[in-house]
DNA sequence: TAATCTACCAAACACTTGTTAGGGAAGGAG
DNA sequence: CTCCTTCCCTAACAAGTGTTTGGTAGATTA
């Protein structure tokens, strides 16, 4: 039986390990500090997870899901190349403020963790990913919206690298919303920092 | 006494050394994991040097030292705003091209390393590297080089991480020049992605 | 009231970790 | 030939790791 309280104890305490992770690194962190922080003893944990792998499963995955719920509307609704960029940025910028430990555990650990077979949907999902930000730029470059002269995979690699890597210096509640920051960034990236003419 | 195959080797150890800790991380990687890709055994590491933690140490501070002789000499040249952040970026792809591996280290663990004593130097570097970059962007939007409408330290913030973050996927050797990067790079943040007017 | 379930603790387990101690082969120095 | 240094190996250690087992106070159910 799933109760109502057993899925709120769950949420709980993994908003406190991925926390934790984010913090000091996934590998660097022991099942005693996360149970410390949580308030219980380290066996106490496995009353509701398997192991404490599958905890950072659960914290990447069920981000994932909810990120590409996103994102998926976004690519479905029918926009023009630049407003697709900039609706898919501001999204990305709503993400870190909601999930900011989650996505600041993905960006450190994603690389080495999506060799696992485990882990292969953090593959799975960076490659839809970068079709949908190469085919958007693409569609840009030939509608004459964006420049030709640039390599779109590198402006690629640079925008996705420039928004994920926010969430280690991004905290809720400061003086910038996340549309606000999502606005300063496509500003910059689309417009340039160097003043017209 | 320090005989020349003595440096020699040490540098040797520590290439590889640094290689591991970049793709698998450090914390994750074992010591004897080192070894095994140096082709020797765990034990036979500690001839060479005091510990784990010093390999690290030591890969970090030397690609700091080059790094900031490098960044030392485009800030005394007296450059205007523009060419000095133009300098920058060239210089720090052509330190991601050296020590690919050592920045790869830097930009996952220089944040939980920092507050250890023996790293402080890190978050001074930090500090030195946030400086420069600030006047030399507000130099820029005083003498109208640069906008004035963007909030100069989120700016520093993304091109900051952008910059250090291609370390991740960067290989020597590929298709693009450091150089050809920079100015690809530059040519986005400066003038823009959108074609003019 | 009796039985069951929930959520935790106490204590240990097997294993991996960084590190150390002692020894030995190879080769140059005297 | 002998001595000594260099560089590595073998083998172990203590501490820390994720995980398991058995138990138990307190609420919930029958």
């Amino acid at each position: 039986m799933t109760t109502n309280s057993n899925v709120e104890r769950r949420a709980e305490l993994l908003a406190t390990a991925a926390q934790v992770f984010a913090d000091q690194g996934y590998n660097a962190t022991t099942v005693r500090r996360v149970a410390d922080a949580a308030g219980l003893l380290a066996g106490s944990l496995y009353y509701h997870f398997d192991s404490k792998e599958s905890m950072l499963d659960e914290i990447l995955s069920s981000f994932l899901d909810e990120l590409w719920a996103g994102y998926d509307t976004v690519l479905a609704a029918g926009l023009g190349p630049r407003e697709t960029i900039e609706a898919l940025v501001t999204e990305s910028f709503r993400q870190i403020d909601r999930h900011g430990p989650a996505v600041a555990i993905y960006q450190k650990e994603a690389r080495h963790l999506s060799a696992q077979p485990r882990f292969a949907y953090l593959a799975d999902s960076q490659v839809k990913f970068e079709n949908a930000w190469l085919r958007t730029l693409e569609r840009g470059v030939a509608e004459g919206v964006f420049r030709a002269d640039l390599d779109v995979r590198l402006v690629y690699r640079f925008v996705r690298d420039t928004v994920w890597v926010a969430a280690s210096w991004y905290r809720p509640g400061g003086t910038h919303s996340p549309e606000e920051i999502a606005r300063q960034y496509l500003s910059m990236v689309l417009e340039g920092i160097t003043t017209p003419n």
